[in-house]
DNA sequence: ATGAAAGCGCTAACAG
DNA sequence: CTGTTAGCGCTTTCAT
């Protein structure tokens, strides 16, 4: 296996020490420019660049940072990836992706694994079979050994450490005060199980909105659907069924409010299929302003998160802690971070 | 800054040498069963773990992958990670993503600043201005250096490396084939520019089929889209006009046959609007299947390109070639590995 | 059974 | 202006 060019091999072919040849090339004034001028050309001839896993040893910093997903196939994880790439790039850093899958271990497994030296800091939103679980014992190790974390989207408040989050309550509510406002009277919520924290913030906006206009939230319209699995296969038939029974227990519903847009997509759909109109009939309004949003039919009026932001902040409080830690700095306080939301109106809505 | 457990300190409270406790740590024959317990409860008892730096840094390779792709909002390259991920995790490797953002530069910068010893080889689709510059330096750099390279989906036949694509030709074939099966006589092609290797081989299975069938193909009819920035903002309103006049034009269109998702989506809503029934007035097939073409209405029929599939393979052939220098065993012949498509059928056609 | 030493590629304090 | 040396954390050969 060829190897790439070394500075020993320059110092031998030019027959000066190792050290010389590292400090002209970086232009060191201890060295004349008469030998700066010769090893940098020898350098370029040889192509030599220098090799970045020893510079990480030596600086005990790798410049990159790592990721961990509960999901990459879903558009706003992949907007926060992009934003957090941006922003790292920016920095001179790269990005280290690892994906839990939603699963506990694999949260585990990746963090540990990425923990051992290959990345200065993580950025996290949690699986969701580690919020069933609620055993954090992996994020509050990473945080004894002093390595940086910070938390998106989907946090929680045990865990001491910087976090980026929407307002997801304050979303919500906008979102179902809109619905009462353009005319709906009874609205209906497609949210998650309570574990997912998102899903409960939306939830609670969601009667809180109800609550300020005096309406009594019924049981019967909030439906809490068990989203394992949702993205990956064909189990939105189970909520199709739940929304079906809805609209049909409930002719009276005109609003439906959902926690995600595919759940709004999927609830839009057959509500099509069972002769509503939308949005004379039925009115709807979801979170996250993805691809689905924007192509539905009708398109889809939406909360949008800005995940790019919510990357980009997440990278800069994560440099900044390393900054911090790596020049021992005094530690700051944690901080949360709250991106604002705001609707977007499209065709779903009057 | 804390710092980990070392080794040495292990040594030092120990009071062995260093390199007795890495002996003992993997149980080495060298080492008596009694230390080996001591300093297995040490290590333990400090929560020591080697540092992955250090390791790559003495064995020359860093067990991790890295993948660039043009766009990481695009369900098709985030299930290709998907897959490489999978695939690479379960041989301990790590996967680290570069975005391109279709940016020639940004390639550069990206494939460069991971070539410098922070990866043992790359996993890359070609952005978009890349393959219109034709300019491939820093792929066959990457290669003269003998770092392994594979490529997938948007290929070139110049660079001498594997590949993983998808039949883009024969899956074309096959759309345009069922389309005229089903009764279309004036098909249409939402396409890309030339330069994009996956849209013109697609544009040549169009051609193809319509060949076999004795059907002229009709200049109007090719509608080759400048996607420039497609993803990133409203520029579809460009696309929409485009197929808004097609139909005018064409009132007997009624068969589309578009290069991806998106298009198809947007042509069929234009459709739509227009007054078209689809499938009765006008049927519609995509390539790639993903978010939008499952939740499209009507569903979208489409030829889908198994993403996943397409990255756990790239990773497997990578790993080879990661293995074959490592162990510099003699090398293989470079290989395309083509990985079939299939039509899934679904609401947009009859 | 244990340890010393060299080396992976690089930097930097210190000496000359 | 240039070189020697030590060290980042670890493995491994070669003494002892």
């Amino acid at each position: 296996m060829k190897k790439r060019t070394t500075l020993k091999q320059l110092a031998r072919e030019l027959d000066v020490s190792i050290s010389t040849v590292s400090k002209a090339l970086k232009n060191s004034p201890e060295i004349s420019q008469d030998t700066i001028d010769r090893v940098k050309a020898f350098a370029k001839l040889l192509n030599y660049r220098p090799n970045n896993i020893a510079l990480s040893l030596k600086n005990r910093k790798t410049k990159t940072i790592g990721i961990i997903i509960p999901d990459i196939v879903h558009h706003f994880f992949t907007k926060v990836i992009k934003g957090v790439e941006k922003y790292a790039n920016s920095k001179g850093y790269n990005v280290i992706v690892g994906l839990s899958n939603e699963s506990f271990s694999n949260e585990v497994i990746n963090m540990e694994m990425l923990a051992n030296g290959s990345i200065d800091g993580f950025i996290i939103s949690m699986a969701r079979e580690t919020m069933q679980r609620q055993d954090y014992q992996h994020y509050t190790e990473t945080l004894n050994e002093e390595i940086p974390l910070v938390m998106f989207d989907r946090v929680v408040a045990e865990i001491p450490c910087d976090k980026v989050i929407v307002d997801d309550t304050k979303g919500a509510e906008i979102a179902v005060n809109t619905l009462i406002n353009k005319g709906a009277t009874k609205i209906a919520i497609l949210t998650t199980k309570d574990y997912v924290s998102v899903g409960r913030l939306r939830t609670k906006g969601y009667l809180e909105a109800l609550k300020n206009h005096g309406i009594n939230p019924i049981r019967d319209l909030i439906i809490k659907i068990d989203d394992e699995l949702l993205y990956e296969e064909d189990h939105l038939d189970v909520l199709e069924k739940q929304v079906r029974e809805l609209l049909l227990n409930h002719t009276d519903v005109n609003g439906i409010f959902a926690v995600n847009e595919l759940y709004a997509v999927v609830a839009m759909k057959v509500a099509k299929e069972m002769g509503y109109e939308i949005p004379n009939d039925l009115q709807v309004i979801g979170f996250t302003d993805g691809m689905l949003s924007k192509h539905a039919t009708p398109t889809l009026s939406t909360i949008s998160q800005h995940g790019e932001s919510m990357g980009s902040k997440a990278a800069e409080l994560l440099i900044q802690r390393i900054d911090e830690r790596v020049n021992d700095l005094p530690k700051e306080p944690t901080k949360t971070v709250v991106i604002s939301t705001n609707l977007i109106q499209r065709g779903s809505t009057k």
